[in-house]
DNA sequence: CTGGATCCGTGATGATACTG
DNA sequence: CAGTATCATCACGGATCCAG
């Protein structure tokens, strides 16, 4: 397997908004915690909801997200398979981040 | 010149995350964004604020953020040059969201 | 002091085919 | 359906030199 791809740097100390940013500052990161937002979904629905993304980046941004506890994964042991995503508490957390940047989107861009 | 290296997709239609996010997104630009905050500051105290970011992407983020209305700069004349940089009414409204950061590393990270 | 410009490595990202 | 594997590409970013 590829390894992690997101390096934590240990230069961050002590800027909260830098070590937000270190966690949640990937390229899809942010929209995907808001897409989970407060539902259950299934793998395919999720990359359904975000046109765009590849697979290998949905996959691994998910891995990330629950390695670091954003999100929690439950698989079904059936066929065919079933997987669903939601988010923590922690992940949970991260949505007022996400509904700011959607506030400014709607506000202040074109 | 190295051409902009933030690219702007067509394909983010109506999500305002993305339309955010795509601005915004940079691995700097929003801790460059609050480290100006309201103050007015020149380039040299700037680059003592965020330890660790390089020259040319300092210059370079700065030059995109100006670009797009979030920044403005007012040059002086004068020898050794002095270059002053605050954030636009646009780039006002850019705060929240690194505030929103930063409460959230604050609560919620170790 | 405030930048601009170029070289260049590396990791992040993406397209596609494949598997249980 | 939910991923994995492979391969190609591109953006990020450091180092360095230069200029007004």
């Amino acid at each position: 397997m590829e390894k992690s791809q997101k390096i934590i740097f240990a230069s961050d100390e002590n800027c909260p908004v830098r070590r937000s940013l270190n966690l949640l500052g990937g390229k899809w990161t942010l929209l995907i915690l808001f897409q989970i937002n407060e539902r259950i979904i299934r793998y395919g629905e999720l990359k359904r909801a975000i046109p765009g993304i590849s697979e290998k980046m949905l996959i691994q941004e998910l891995n990330f997200l629950v390695e670091h506890k954003f999100v929690s994964k439950k698989a079904y042991p059936e066929i065919p398979p079933r997987v669903e995503y939601s988010l923590t508490k922690l992940g949970l957390k991260t949505l007022p981040i996400a509904d700011t940047l959607a506030t400014f989107g709607l506000e202040s861009l074109t």
